[in-house]
DNA sequence: AAATTTAAGTCAGTGATGTTGACATATCTC
DNA sequence: GAGATATGTCAACATCACTGACTTAAATTT
């Protein structure tokens, strides 16, 4: 048990006793209603939060091999593969063998793969445009720079070149 | 098909083509890794994210019945009283008839059960802190306005209250 | 007092997403 | 040719969500 729970549990004055409670309730009721958007239009297909992963990723860097993607979203591989199997037999993704390495399987989108993947894509852009429509001009920079910081500091760096290095 | 999707995938210019992919997918990264600290903690315990969202709102408000919670969360009464079960069978959850209605069960924590809530809350909270720390003075206002305004319009208010209403 | 509504608990079945560990195959590298 | 690497696949399992139907007990309405 960590001290800032021992210290509360006895009633103690304690710097942990300023927890900000709105922040972290903020950030899970903000991010349920970020995704559960897409996960209707998704569940159109009969596809999941998983394919919109998949889908989201591979329109961003199209050619991504396995590998790659599997860095990206932190799966396993079998997780993977079941979702991404659904999207190649329904014609959303295509694979191609690597030019230098014929071993990599290399993912691309479809046009229909490619627009559904705007269209969540766009769905979840609406909602950012409308949160920060109501704030001052240059809240956007800011809300990245936040959100950039509350990555684990290992992995942080490689999310910014993700994010910043678009296709 | 919207009609984003139809003009970016005919390369036509459009407005949409000014998505905000970096916040997209910063928002993904920063809530999995909110929410990637506490599940190791939790797994010590035997318990999961769902779990979590329980000892957190109980927390928060107790005495709260199962009616608020569900409302909430936003889940169904049989996810609920699967966690809801473990947690009390665990002695971190407290159950009490209502006083004016006795039908109602009002939840508590334990000792052990806030103890386990406020380690929690402290970690995601050291998380945020840091990520705050490096930015400019009343950043952690606008960053709550951001995420109230990024919670669904009709859902928005209780919101509000919930988060600012603390115990 | 009887009928209805409400709060909660429970049962059975299902689906999506994640995990582990082991093993197969093709291809690249040394 | 041997070994490493990229991917695919099999079996088994856990968590967390869902639906629909039903029960119990207490409150409310008529």
């Amino acid at each position: 048990m960590s001290k800032a729970a021992l210290a509360m549990g006895h009633g103690g004055r304690d710097e942990d006793a300023a927890i900000d409670f709105a922040l972290i309730e903020l950030f899970f009721f903000a991010y349920r209603d970020f995704v559960s958007e897409p996960d209707r239009a998704l569940a159109r297909d009969g596809f999941g939060r998983a394919h919109h992963r998949v889908l989201h990723f591979v329109n961003r860097r199209p050619g991504l091999t396995i590998a790659e993607l599997l860095d990206i979203l932190k799966i396993t591989k079998q997780s993977l593969n079941r979702v991404l199997k659904d999207l190649i037999d329904q014609a959303h993704v295509e694979q191609k063998a690597g030019d230098m390495d014929r071993r990599q399987r290399r993912l691309f989108l479809t046009p229909k793969g490619a627009a559904l993947a705007v269209e969540l894509a766009a769905l979840q852009n609406r909602r950012i445009e409308g949160a920060l429509a109501g704030l001052p001009a240059g809240s956007a920079h800011l809300v990245r720079q936040f959100l950039t910081a509350m990555v684990d500091d290992p992995e942080r760096d490689k999310v910014r070149r993700l994010v910043e290095g678009g296709a």
